[in-house]
DNA sequence: AACGAGCGCGCG
DNA sequence: AAAGCGCGCGCTCGTT
């Protein structure tokens, strides 16, 4: 089935009989890092010839013979594994394939693992057992070599089976995907760094605030009445017991085990309901309090110490977490471990001016430079259905305040109260919109009757039609073909019921992701091309939050780095949108932490 | 002790 | 028929 390959000649003909073609390879290494390990096996197959090639076998290992493999296009699983050992050996431009991109760019995104998917699309099971043994071992067994040699097949196997599947036009989404992967080794890699003390001292005063919050609620009720003031379940108990029927009767259940509903904004309108009423009253205190202490809480145990903890754990202070690419059913990204995407914005937190992101910093002499698409769903959902008077309203303005003033019948001031809450009732309408919501969904959101939504959403479609009806043709094509056709080439696979909301936002979602993808390759091709050139040494990317993204660069490179950057994020929108405006596009600027990027 | 469901909430 | 999209994580609580 396979040849075992201890000699650089014996390797040297099976990679020149693969040439530029396809070949799956599968490494098996000493360590998860190329900095503390080397490759021991790699494994190959190509549908006819096998090889399983011992590198401790070869004089100078690995890296003496990763050139070799430059010409050939190696399909992989998690190609972010096998490119970080490449690009260890001095070959970052060797073409690893992802076969889970393939697949994604098929079916939509997702997060799963080579043995999953084996068993999803081959129907096989996979024997792991032998993925943790010693990888180092002077003499490998002969179950150790089978075991790599299989994962390569099952590789390939799964390479042939999405290929077949598979047009031109999923080739191209497929490379979009594998485009982004050396970007994103490098954001890992560097991670952010973190103003240790700084947020360590953001935590204590959050602790200091949790704690009189407890001091307020335990006054009222003492832990009889409530043992664990961090149960939802035990609240909802509590206020089943204490509270007059005709608030329990409004009081919102949650979904599953209908129990009272604990969240910030209903504690908030029970606090305020009881306070027309009575004034200030021992309820209102309570829940207000409470409402408080969980909005301290979820801070402190999502963004307190264990942040700093994450960022103390490296000797350098940074935080490095993985970005998950293709991870949504979009292809959108996720961050993990921990999750540097949903780290709150700069707000105030109970009265208070808080920001997170200030603990996020610039090394000594350096700069954080981040740009972010401004309202780019709007805009590709313009693109996508040729709404030009959506485009027009997204590129020469306020799109929101546009459509405040329409559907008030004359333009809207933002500086006054009614104006801005104009604005924000429009602003509503279009996310709406973009979401696939219905009159129903929209009124919660705005607070207003349904009668009223369905007014809005009416404004609105009759002001962008085309893209108003871009949400039934993807329906219409969902239900018909069961995939819905992304604007990079990708398909979404939508099930037997499609239904709107996805269909209206999955090819909108799927196209920012498209000009992103298209940006962070273009600025990490960019950036390469820079640092061989001398220029922008240090400079580096840090992470991309959906529609920003962010570098540090030293001070006196910030200003081109922010250049660059707008270059790019500007190519990559015209990547996916040949000829579309540019007006307006992106923003943002240089600070010297996260929090401070107003340039 | 480990695991998953359910809830709530941070981000886009 | 149902109808705002997409994520990850911390916590509680019941089950295994």
């Amino acid at each position: 089935m396979y040849n075992l390959i201890t000699d650089i000649d014996e390797l040297q003909q099976y990679v020149d009989a693969i040439g530029d073609g396809f070949c799956a390879l599968d490494f098996e290494t000493t360590s998860l890092r190329p900095q503390d390990g080397r490759v021991r096996l790699v494994s190959l197959f190509d549908g006819t010839r096998g090889a399983v090639v011992d590198f401790d076998a070869i004089r100078g290992g690995f890296k003496a013979c990763a050139g070799m493999f430059i010409r050939g296009e190696w399909i992989v699983f998690n190609s972010g594994f096998e490119l970080r050992w490449f690009i260890a050996a001095g070959c970052p431009k060797t073409r690893c394939r992802d076969v889970g991109f393939l697949r994604r760019a098929i079916l939509g995104g997702g997060r799963y693992s080579l043995k999953q998917v084996v068993a999803w699309d081959l129907d096989r099971e996979m024997d792991k057992t032998e993925q943790t043994s010693n990888w180092a071992a002077p003499e490998l067994t002969q179950s150790q070599l089978d075991y790599a040699f299989k994962d390569a097949v099952d590789t390939w196997n799964l390479f042939q089976h999405w290929y077949d599947r598979s047009d031109e036009l999923h080739l191209q989404a497929w490379e979009l995907l594998d485009g982004m992967v050396p970007a994103v080794i490098e954001m890992e890699d560097t991670g952010m760094l973190v103003d240790i003390p700084r947020h360590r001292q953001l935590a204590k005063h959050w602790a200091s605030i949790s704690e009189s919050k407890v001091k307020l609620i335990r006054e009222t009720v003492p832990v009889t009445a409530v043992q664990n003031i961090n149960s939802d379940t035990q609240w909802s108990d509590f206020f089943a017991r204490e509270m007059p029927d005709n608030i329990l009767s409004k009081w919102p259940r949650t979904e599953k085990t209908g129990t009272l509903s604990m969240t910030g904004s209903t504690l908030s309108k029970i606090g305020s309901h009881f306070f027309g009423h009575f004034g200030e009253n021992p309820i209102t205190t309570l829940v207000d309090a409470l409402r408080d202490y969980k909005k301290m809480s979820k801070y402190l145990s999502s963004f307190g110490d264990t942040l700093a903890d994450k960022a103390q754990m490296h000797d350098d202070n940074r935080v490095r977490c993985r970005f998950n690419i293709g991870a949504a059913k979009t292809c959108r990204f996720s961050s993990t471990g921990p999750n540097l995407q949903q780290i709150p914005r700069d707000l105030d937190l109970l009265g208070e001016r808080t920001s997170v992101r200030s603990s996020f910093i610039a090394p000594p002499g350096k700069k954080l430079v981040s740009l972010d698409y401004s309202g780019i769903e709007l805009r590709v959902l313009a693109l996508l259905s040729k709404d030009e008077q959506l485009l027009h309203d997204v590129v020469h303005g306020d799109v929101h305040a546009e459509v405040a003033s329409v559907i008030a019948g004359h333009p809207i001031d933002k500086s006054t109260p009614e104006g801005k809450a104009a604005r924000t009732a429009a602003k509503a309408v279009s996310f709406g919109i973009i979401y696939g919501s219905g009159a129903g969904g929209l009124s919660v959101t705005m607070r207003t009757s349904s009668t009223k939504a369905q007014k809005y959403i009416d404004f609105w479609a009759e002001r962008f039609s085309n893209a108003f009806e871009y949400r039934n043709i993807m329906l219409e094509q969902a239900a018909k073909t069961r995939y819905i056709r992304c604007v990079d080439g990708g398909t979404i696979y939508m099930g037997k019921n499609p239904d709107l909301p996805k269909c209206a936002n999955y090819p909108v979602q799927r196209a920012a992701l498209s000009v992103m993808a298209r940006a962070i390759s273009r600025h990490k091709q960019t950036l390469d091309a820079q640092r061989q050139a001398r220029q922008q040494q240090q400079t580096l990317i840090l992470s991309t939050i959906h529609d920003a993204l962010i570098d540090e660069a030293a001070a006196s490179d910030a200003q081109e780095c922010l250049r660059l950057m707008q270059e790019d994020m500007t190519a990559g929108y015209l990547d996916m949108f040949p000829g579309a405006p540019t007006e307006r596009l992106v923003e943002g600027g240089i600070g010297i932490n996260w929090g401070n990027l107003g340039d």
